[in-house]
DNA sequence: GCCCCTCAGTACCGTACGGTACGGTTCGTG
DNA sequence: CACGAACCGTACCGTACGGTACTGAGGGGC
């Protein structure tokens, strides 16, 4: 079974075979369980049900592995763009909506609180390229989507600000707040989960009463 | 010399001696510089010219330091609190300017994110202690002089909310929104500096016109 | 002048982890 | 059937770190 797996390959491309991809499954697993401590490459190798040696030679190195699962996991988020098409002022409010939810579902999630935390502790080693790399693969698709979503209601005449740099920050910061930074730092997220839906269309709210167009 | 020092205690009333607070400094040293890596026993015991066997003495172990430097630190960061009579409309802004130009500054100082980089990363380990010390001495003390602030405003007249937290929430993201998360993930807060005047001020006034009584 | 306490410096121990090497097995291929 | 590639499981090595024990020196208290 082994020779067959070895060839194809995952779905999205990434030059990765399904056997390699469940191993960083595996690998995404133990760290959300364990944390960065319990994510060693001996227990990857264990939970995997694959050799060390095999691990050092797809991944190359432990930053290597950490690297191709940040990668990985960015790869199975599929950020779906918003056609901008007729857009009213209910449908701009409603899809701004989702995107806050989206946002804070993405942001609560357990895989993308346990990776942020691995970005952040080795934040101070060889240059952030943990961080660099979760920027690119998970903030910047996120930023896109609003920052199109912003454009169509600006160019629809229902929204109204100078920098749409300046507006994403608002419109994240109303949604998130300091949230993110709380379960980051282990505060119980299971309590604030059920208030997602409320606390979005708030934050949209007070969003649209900042720059809604001729409110 | 020793002697002298090890009964005189520091200011804070915390316990500590001022030999054991110079330790503290020197591990705090290390952590910014270097990341956790970095913080070894031995390191900081050759850092502070002082023994492992006297760390451990005073500090319990591993966990204990980390804890007594985040309180020494916490403890040396006073929050003032605003004396909140005489406020009116430019009182308040001014009040609020200030407190998001302090909110930016606290939280993109190299202590304080070396702190939070440590604390997240050993969110996942026992219950994220260090990551509730963190929430009480610090994201606690802050916000309650915003609260304060906040109440004083509508006592006045010059704001209204519901919620107060939820009020300071929008505050604190409005000012903060994702540059905290860019820069516990290692991106160059340099050249976000310069412009916190200015980021303070538009986050106020896009607050204001939110909150702002009868306006 | 003597005792005792504190502390620096160092040597030491156990362990855990990253990385490597090797034997054995399962496949596909000619 | 023979060959080779990929791979699992494991044993192994060097190192680094947390924590402990020991030694010796510098002062205070009486």
């Amino acid at each position: 079974m082994q020779g067959v797996e070895a060839t194809r390959e995952t779905g999205a491309g990434s030059g990765l075979t399904e056997r390699q991809g469940a191993v960083l499954e595996q690998a995404l697993r133990l760290l959300v369980d364990g944390g960065e401590r319990a994510l060693t490459t001996a227990g990857v190798a264990r939970a995997a049900n694959c050799s060390k040696e095999s691990l050092y030679k797809w991944f190359g190195d432990r930053d290597g592995l950490l690297s191709a699962m940040i990668a990985f996991q960015a790869s199975k988020v599929r950020t779906l763009d918003v056609s901008a098409e007729a857009l009213d002022a209910a449908g701009l409010r409603a899809h701004l909506v989702a995107f806050a939810k989206d946002l804070l579902d993405v942001l609560s999630g357990e895989v993308s609180l346990a990776l942020n935390r691995l970005a952040i502790g080795q934040a101070s080693r060889e240059g952030s390229k943990l961080g660099r790399l979760l920027q690119e693969r998970g903030r910047r698709p996120i930023a896109r989507r609003a920052g199109a979503l912003l454009e169509a209601g600006r160019k629809a005449g229902l929204l109204a600000f100078d920098d749409a740099e300046e507006a994403y920050g608002a419109l994240y910061g109303l949604v998130v707040a300091d949230w993110h930074l709380r379960m980051l730092l282990g505060e119980d997220a299971s309590a604030i989960k059920k208030d997602f839906s409320r606390r979005a269309e708030r934050a949209v709210d007070a969003f649209l009463a900042l720059h809604g167009g001729k409110g």
